[in-house]
DNA sequence: ATGAAAGCGCTAACAG
DNA sequence: CTGTTAGCGCTTTCAT
């Protein structure tokens, strides 16, 4: 907190000040072994004089930066602000500080600009890109992917149990006697079927369900689409059908706050149930009560972290961590009319 | 996209590639003054073909790093991504990328670390910080703070009319007749008397629309605390009094959303008003149905960024930008019955 | 218009 | 235990 003017104190000026070498200096901030006590009080009290802070650009040029990036896609927002926080969470305590790249567009360059020496680890939630050329990108630079049901050898993956938690949505649904059920989910490009992502997962999960209990025929996935339609007029869509669905499943709770309020517009507030995934926040709100699948995403976010340190120290099998699910009934979830 | 293995492609192994020289490849990747088409063109179609990408480390120290750091408080979060999303929008077509430092505990250190030489610039949204403080690290990267009400030299600053709309919001609910009503807002440093913060003003223009209309004694001024009192806890205090207010104005809408929780929760939904401030995406929602404050956070975002590109690009004299508000009159502020 | 060369601030061998 | 040295990949004078 000392204020300096001017161009800024670099580690020469410490090694000066305290009468050693840069060496020492390097040594004394990154507690490296091999320094005498005396040499290390003395530096960190010109350290202190000085207002000394390394630069990171320097570090991450001959080593770290001591900077983990996470990708976040603007989508499903609230859900990422769970995993923000575990990963802050567990970088709690270490030198490494978590950063955060807001993808817009497309994730590849996101994910380049990240890898781009900004960084020593990458988190990043990138459901479509290429296995091929993640393995890639993990060769260079160590990668937790979230939300990815792929079984890669080079990066780490940290998934929600998609299956089980669509599962007990839809128990839920059948044992409060819905047979009319909607799934209101993401473009096709995210539910593509064989993509392995959770959404396309909830979605086969869905079907099957659906079959399973013999209700193939009532059948019915609406999705928004970027830019033309919001969520909200897919819903509106589904509920101003002939039949409209007496039970809509979200593809995640920004989605469902989406139906409820085309729902809610539509005068039919305690005609159709909704419910959400994710579990953010805003569910439990009473405004709200949105019954959702809670699927751990602050523990989610600090296994990310905490395998992405693990491989900065150096591990190099790859680690798989599914978290598991939980639904909480709230009264979103009537049952049919 | 190309896809490479090992260690990466650097500008050495382009200018062999074109045959020219670093420097070439340099000018040509900068765009800057003297090079051939030819020489251009040869150079491009190496970067391609070798699929190199600049490290950032190295750039940064020598120049630029092309990052421009948002810090955002967790605080208030849902404002933070309207200010996030129009600082993007003003960077696209920029070389430059915008990246989030979330700041959890002590601005001071969110902000060194930003500074430590990973980015170009800072926006920050820091009501208390030291303002010599910031001057001096403005002396060494550029900085435009979002909500500072003081009149610095060395950075730039970018406002709401925090006047103004809560002047807006106090004659609306004069106008619908409420004579008791409360202020919910946050802790008290940042809400101390003079501090200059928006939520200083915001309470002081509350205590004094509060006096003028010969009300002073009603005034009320509740405040969550960090970790200890939740604002739903203040705002169930504020309802449980003996002669609860008739309406609240919330800090913000997050403080909304817990005041409206409280209320709801308290059955007193039809009874108690509730105001918000920021017009986050969720007050539009019916089952929120928020009034609240629109204070152009895109618009705020914008500014900030395009602020720092233009000090980025040389401009020395100090800017200042204030966002014009409008009252968004929704289904929560009630008459009182 | 092009290239050679000198660093930016730091870390990582390696000597002493 | 401590210091010397050689770069990391890039930008930037300054010659040519």
């Amino acid at each position: 907190m000392s204020i300096r003017k001017g161009r800024s104190v670099t580690i020469s000026d410490v090694a000066e000040a305290a009468g050693v070498s840069r060496a020492a200096v390097s040594k004394v901030i990154r507690n490296a072994y091999g320094v005498s006590p005396g040499m290390r009080a003395r530096v960190e009290t010109a350290i202190e004089e000085l207002g000394y802070r390394p630069s990171v650009a320097a570090r991450a040029l001959r080593g770290s930066s001591y900077r983990l990036g996470l990708e976040t896609p603007h989508i499903n927002a609230r859900f990422m602000g769970q995993i923000m926080h575990g990963a802050k969470q567990a970088v709690d305590g270490t030198p490494y500080q978590v950063i955060l790249a807001p993808a817009d567009g497309p994730e590849y360059s996101t994910l380049e600009s990240l890898a781009d020496g900004l960084v020593d680890g990458i988190i990043a939630v990138s459901p479509l890109v290429d296995t091929a050329w993640l393995e890639n990108l993990a060769g260079r630079v160590p990668v937790v992917m979230l939300g990815r049901h792929d079984d890669p050898r080079g990066y780490d993956t940290v998934i929600g149990d998609d299956h089980a938690g669509t599962r007990a949505v839809m128990r839920h649904l059948f044992e409060l006697g819905h047979r009319r059920i909607a799934h209101l989910t993401e473009p096709s490009p995210v539910t593509a079927p064989g993509s392995g992502t959770p959404h396309a997962i909830r979605l086969e999960v869905y079907r099957a369900c659906m079959a399973e209990a013999g209700l193939g025929h009532l059948t019915h996935v609406a999705r928004r689409h970027d830019n033309t339609v919001p969520a909200t007029r897919a819903a509106a869509e589904l509920l101003a059908a002939p039949e409209p669905p007496t039970a809509i499943v979200a593809g995640h709770d920004d989605i469902a706050l989406d139906a409820l309020d085309a729902i809610v517009s539509a005068g039919m507030r305690d005609r159709v149930a909704v419910v959400g995934y994710d579990n953010t926040d805003l569910a439990a709100h009473p405004l709200i009560d949105l019954t959702s699948v809670d699927q751990q995403g602050v523990e989610m976010g600090a296994q990310a972290a905490t395998m992405l340190l693990e491989r900065l120290q150096g591990r190099t099998e790859p680690r798989h961590y599914i978290a598991t699910t939980t639904l909480h009934v709230r009264g979103s979830s009537i049952p049919p009319v």
